[in-house]
DNA sequence: TTTAGGG
DNA sequence: CCCTAAA
C-alpha cells in the first residue's frame, strides 16, 4: 500500500521511459507535494518559483506524472538543467537544486532515495492518511476531490483561503469552497472553476483546462501552502531543511501548520526500518483511525538542533532505554514537561511559523501513553507497560519480604516454623528490633538433614541466640545494607551482618564435620538456612575465627591483646575449638585426602564438638 | 562453580 | 565483606 514516487530528474536521457503507466489518479485523493533536494541531499519543500516552474512544465507536459495502479505509484520526470523541459526551466538552471520531486502527500511516506544524488525517490504512502490532514483546516475535515460533490460550484472560502492561498492575487477571487464536512470537494468544479481556485491558490492564472490537473495543482498548491511540507519532509540524516521554504511561507499565511506529528498509537507499533541515509519520513498527521490528529510543530524555532527530534520525522517508538530514563524520571519531569513541549514562544508567529497543537488525546489505545515531554516536546507515545527497572536488580529482595518467607525452601520452612521457633533466631529480633528497614531474610529452615546432634545444637542455639539478644548485639546489628552516602563519595557498606554466636557455632560445627575448606558442603548442610551466608562468607568467617583463636589461645588468654573484639563476643571454648579443628586440618587437610579415617576424625570431632557446646550451654 | 587469598 | 585469580 504505499505510494511509490519516483522522481526522475533525468538527465538528458529520460529515464521516465518506465512511466509506461497509466497514467490515472482520477480520482485519488492524493495530494503531492512538491520537493526538491537541496545541496545536502536533503529533501526539502520545492520554492514557490519551482512549485510554478513545475507547474508550467506540466501545462507544457514536459513532466510526466502518472500514477498507476492502486498503489499509486507517481513518477515525476523532470528535466532540469541540461536538458530544459520547458521554457521555465531555465529558472532552474545554475540553481543548486533542480531536482524536484513530487511526493503525495496526505499520507504517511517513507522516501528513500536509492540514489545518492537522489535521483530516485520512494515514497511510501499510507493511503489511510489524506491530504486533508495534512491541509490546514483539514483538521477538521477532509480535503478530498474525489469526495461527493456537495454543493455546486465551489470556491475556497475565505478560511481555506487564508490558509492556503499565498496568492495576494485573486484574493478577490474567493472562489467559494464549500466545505462538506470540511471536505473540499473539487470534483464538482467546473473547469472554470477550477481554474479560479487554481488562481486563488497560486496567484495567477492558467489556461490548462484539464481538470485533473488543476485538482492535483491546486491540492499541490495547497499542500505546498501549508507549512506542512517544510516541516513533514525529513531527511534521515535528522536535519530538516526549511529554508526553501521560507519564500512560500512567507507568501502564505501559514496559520496552520503541521509539523511534527505524531503517529497514533496504532502507528507506533511500526518499526522504523528507515536505515537508508535518504529515507525521509513523513510522518501522518493523524490517522485514520480517527485518533485525533494532533498537529504539533515543531519548528517553531530550533530548526537547526534538533536533530533527531525534528518533529517531522516521524516519531518512533521509544526505546527501552528511552522508556525507563522517562520512568525514572517521571516523577519530577512530568509537571514541567507539559509546559515545555508548547513552550516555543515563537510558534505563535502566524507567518512561518506552524502552531504547535500539543498532542491532546492518545489514549485510544491503551497500550500507550502519552509524554508530552521529552523529546522537544512532542507527544510521544510509550508503552505504558514496560518499566523495566534498568538497574540491577535488588539483591536481595527477600528483604521485603515479611519475616524472610522468600529464602527458605518451603517444606523445611513450614517445618521449622510450626514445630521450633528458630524464627527467634538472632536475625529475625534483630530484625524487628532493631532497624525499621528491613533485614535481609531471616533464615527460616532448618535443614533437614540436621542430625540429632544438630538438632541439639540449634536448641543451643536458640538459648545463646536469646542470650545475645538480651544481651545487645543487636546494635550493630542492622539489617543489611548500611545506607550509602554516596553523594560524599562515602562509601557504604554494602551488608554487614554481623555473625551471631549460633552462626559461629554453626560453622565450627560444620568445620568439624565436613572439614575446612569445604565451605559449599558446609554451606549447603549446616547453613542451609542462612542464605545470606555464602561459603564464602563462611571461609571469611573461619578465617577470621582462626585467627581470634590463635592470637588467643597462644598465651592461653589473647582476649587482652586489645585486638578488636568481634561484634561477638566468642567464647573462649569456641577458639579452642577452632584451635583443635585448625590445629588437625592442618595436619590433615581434608580436601586432600579421601581416606575415611580423616572422615571419622572429623566426625568424632563434630561429636566432640557437640558436647562442648552441650556443657558450655547448659 | 568453588576455593583461596588479598584488599 | 568484596573481589578475583586459580582450579
Amino acid at each position: 500500500m504505499g505510494t511509490v514516487v519516483d522522481m526522475d530528474h533525468m538527465v538528458g536521457n529520460d529515464e521516465a521511459g518506465d512511466e509506461d503507466f497509466p497514467s490515472q489518479d482520477t480520482a485519488d485523493p492524493v495530494v503531492y507535494q512538491l520537493v526538491r533536494v537541496d545541496g545536502n541531499g536533503r529533501l526539502v519543500p520545492a520554492t514557490d518559483d519551482e512549485v510554478i516552474a513545475v507547474e508550467d512544465l506540466l501545462e507544457d507536459d514536459k513532466c510526466k506524472i502518472t500514477c498507476t495502479d492502486a498503489d499509486q505509484t507517481l513518477e515525476c520526470s523532470l528535466n532540469y538543467g541540461s536538458e530544459p523541459c520547458g521554457s521555465n526551466t531555465a529558472e532552474f538552471e545554475g540553481s543548486d537544486q533542480p531536482q524536484l520531486g513530487v511526493l503525495e502527500v496526505g499520507t504517511e511516506k517513507q522516501i528513500t532515495s536509492h540514489d545518492p544524488d537522489m535521483g530516485y525517490i520512494e515514497v511510501d504512502v499510507k493511503h489511510e492518511d489524506k491530504i486533508s490532514k495534512l491541509v490546514p483546516n483539514a483538521i477538521d475535515g477532509n480535503v478530498c476531490q474525489s469526495g461527493s460533490p456537495d454543493g455546486g460550484s465551489k470556491h475556497l472560502d475565505g478560511s481555506n483561503k487564508a490558509n492556503t492561498s499565498n496568492s495576494p492575487v485573486g484574493t478577490d477571487f474567493k472562489p467559494d469552497f464549500s466545505l462538506l464536512n470540511g471536505e473540499i470537494h473539487l470534483d464538482s468544479l467546473s473547469v472554470k472553476d477550477l481554474q479560479e481556485v487554481f488562481q486563488a491558490t497560486f496567484g495567477r492564472k492558467t489556461s490548462v483546462k484539464d481538470k485533473q490537473w488543476l485538482k492535483r495543482r491546486i491540492i499541490m498548491g495547497l499542500t505546498n501552502s501549508c507549512d506542512f511540507s517544510t516541516t513533514t519532509l525529513v531527511m534521515v540524516d535528522n536535519r530538516v531543511v526549511k529554508k526553501g521554504k521560507d519564500e512560500t511561507s512567507q507568501s502564505i499565511d501559514s496559520t496552520v501548520l503541521v509539523d511534527c506529528v505524531v503517529t497514533s498509537a496504532i502507528e507506533a507499533d511500526e518499526s522504523l526500518t528507515a536505515s537508508d541515509d535518504k529515507q525521509i519520513e513523513i510522518q501522518p498527521i493523524g490517522n485514520a483511525t480517527g485518533i485525533q490528529s494532533s498537529i504539533t510543530q515543531d519548528n517553531c524555532e530550533s530548526n537547526d538542533t534538533d536533530t533527531e527530534q525534528r518533529p517531522v520525522k516521524r516519531v518512533r517508538k521509544p526505546t527501552r532505554r528511552y522508556i525507563e530514563e522517562l520512568s525514572e524520571g517521571e516523577s519530577r519531569e512530568s509537571g514541567a514537561q507539559i509546559a515545555s513541549s508548547v513552550e516555543h514562544p515563537a510558534c505563535d508567529q502566524p507567518s512561518t511559523e506552524a502552531c504547535v497543537r500539543p498532542i491532546q488525546n492518545f489514549g485510544l489505545d491503551r497500550r500507550y501513553l502519552t509524554r508530552k515531554d521529552s523529546l522537544g516536546g512532542f507527544g510521544i507515545q510509550v508503552p505504558y507497560v514496560s518499566r523495566i527497572r534498568r538497574s540491577r536488580p535488588r539483591e536481595n529482595f527477600m528483604t521485603l519480604m515479611p519475616n524472610g518467607m522468600g529464602i527458605s525452601t518451603g517444606p523445611e520452612n513450614s517445618y521449622l516454623a510450626s514445630s521450633k521457633q528458630f524464627h527467634n533466631d538472632s536475625r529475625n529480633i534483630i530484625k524487628k528490633s532493631s532497624s525499621p528497614r528491613c533485614s535481609q531474610e531471616p533464615p527460616v529452615a532448618y535443614p533437614d538433614r540436621c542430625t540429632p546432634e544438630t538438632e541439639k545444637e540449634t536448641i543451643q542455639l536458640e538459648k545463646e541466640v536469646k542470650l545475645k539478644n538480651t544481651e545487645s548485639l543487636k546494635d550493630n546489628s542492622d539489617g543489611e545494607v548500611v545506607t550509602v552516602p554516596t553523594a560524599n563519595g562515602g562509601m557504604r557498606r554494602k551488608h554487614h551482618r554481623p555473625w551471631t554466636l549460633s552462626e559461629v557455632v554453626k560453622l565450627v560445627e560444620g568445620v568439624a564435620k565436613y572439614g575446612a575448606g569445604r565451605w559449599s558442603e558446609i554451606k549447603r548442610l549446616a547453613f542451609a538456612s542462612y542464605s545470606y551466608r555464602t561459603s564464602v562468607d563462611l571461609k571469611d568467617k573461619w578465617r577470621n575465627l582462626l585467627r581470634a583463636s590463635m592470637a588467643e589461645s597462644p598465651t592461653g588468654n589473647g582476649m587482652q591483646n586489645s585486638r578488636k573484639q568481634a561484634s561477638v563476643p566468642i567464647p573462649a571454648h569456641i577458639l579452642s575449638r577452632v584451635r583443635e579443628l585448625s590445629d588437625i586440618q592442618t595436619q590433615v587437610p581434608p580436601s586432600l585426602s579421601s581416606s575415611k579415617l580423616v572422615k571419622r576424625n572429623d566426625s568424632d570431632k563434630s561429636v566432640h564438638i557437640v558436647d562442648v557446646h552441650v556443657s558450655y550451654f547448659d
